[in-house]
DNA sequence: AACTAACTTTACTCATGAGTCAAGTTTCAT
DNA sequence: ATGAAACTTGACTCATGAGTAAAGTTAGTT
């Protein structure tokens, strides 16, 4: 802590009042989820150690402790995170959205506004592999279902003509595809404005990188 | 080994001549790479001993190291024999096709049948973070190199009006999303075959989801 | 001022897993 | 058969890092 002040919190969210000790706890949580997600999205879960998260935010690692279990609830979070974020998306789709085609396009413009603001979960490839048995089966559960909100999105188009006929199944995996891959690379100091990947995305999700047939 | 023969070979390639020993070590060295490629993609890397690797050969562990001097050298060749299938992809592509279009679809042809022929490289997301900084910086520069490629064929096309106008570093991205992602959900015995997928996947990308305009 | 509850830290423990060593074992040439 | 080279193994070492215990510190209360 640099200043020396009367009121002292930790380093905090820039969009919370510092002096409200109310939910001073839950805002501390938050910051360890912060610095967890900086640095598994930058050296992976596997390479970086709790001393390593406690360092971030210049804290001694037992103090994690106090608001994680375990490294694996920490990694567990982001799962979660993520996967709110996929069902709000196809929530918002089916509300947004009068036929498979639209819906298809405002579940991919939602799923990436939330990834690109870095605002919503996490920015990295959450590894499913080192979750303990019990939390990665609802993991998977929870991302099967998702996929499956897709594919009736794409299947619905199928059926209502706004889509192309195609398997639903493999269209789903080409979607995800290219929403899964963005917090692999997406950086917020990158060329690309977020709204410019959007648009660029949108554009290739629907009519592809052909030159248009007239 | 189950049954007791004169000349006990490993269990060794189906391709080969069990009774050859001439090039046993190299053979040995690829089997260990199997196995490893199947429990890294499996469990993920850090999620996998080198006496997983070791017990899956029915072998023990300082057996390996006659065959690798450590772990991460094992991950080291899963990465560049997943270069050298996209810079392969790229050669064929330059002698495959006329202008940016057919050379981006025999691009991303060539590499969806590597991946998926199983035989290619191999079949998990190879993690850059786990590699020693030297050996890293390799697989970034040869991977960055290959991306470069995919941009220029983007734009090649952009210029002679077979692909439609778009940013070709975007485009890039959304090409290579798809192609690196199929590693982490193919399943050889999964209800899709190999052609299926790289038919579907080819159109979408040169043409997307959404119906064709007539 | 004195007390208490909450929080934080230093200094551990302990399990895991990479990599090694020295002692077998097998293969092949003479 | 015998010796040497190559290969394999059980039994280690040692570093790392997750998680903990107990003592210390701070904020807020009476």
């Amino acid at each position: 802590m640099a200043v020396a002040g009367k009121s002292q919190t930790k380093p905090a969210a820039a969009d919370s009042d510092p002096f409200d000790r109310s939910d001073l706890k839950e805002r501390r949580r938050k910051a360890v989820i912060r610095a967890a997600a900086s640095l598994f999205s930058r050296k992976g879960f596997h390479n970086t150690s709790m001393d390593d998260v406690a360092a971030e935010l210049s804290v001694s690692k037992p103090t994690l402790y106090n608001y994680f279990p375990t490294k694996q609830k920490l990694l567990y979070e982001f799962h979660m995170a993520a996967l709110d974020d996929g069902e709000a998306a196809l929530a918002y789709a089916q509300s947004a959205g009068k036929n498979g085609h639209q819906k298809l396009v405002a579940m991919c413009r939602r799923n990436m506004e939330d990834t690109l603001s870095g605002q919503g979960p996490c920015a990295f490839v959450a590894d499913v592999d080192s979750l303990p048995a019990e939390d990665r089966a609802k993991v998977v559960t929870r991302r099967d279902r998702i996929s499956a909100g897709v594919r009736d999105i794409i299947e619905e188009g199928n059926r209502d003509g706004s889509l192309k006929k195609l398997d639903p199944s493999l269209g789903t995996l080409f979607v995800t595809s290219v929403l899964n891959w963005i917090p692999v690379w997406y950086r917020p100091d990158g060329e690309r404005s977020p709204e410019e990947i959007v648009t660029a995305f949108l554009d290739m999700f629907q009519t592809g990188l052909a030159r248009k047939r007239i």
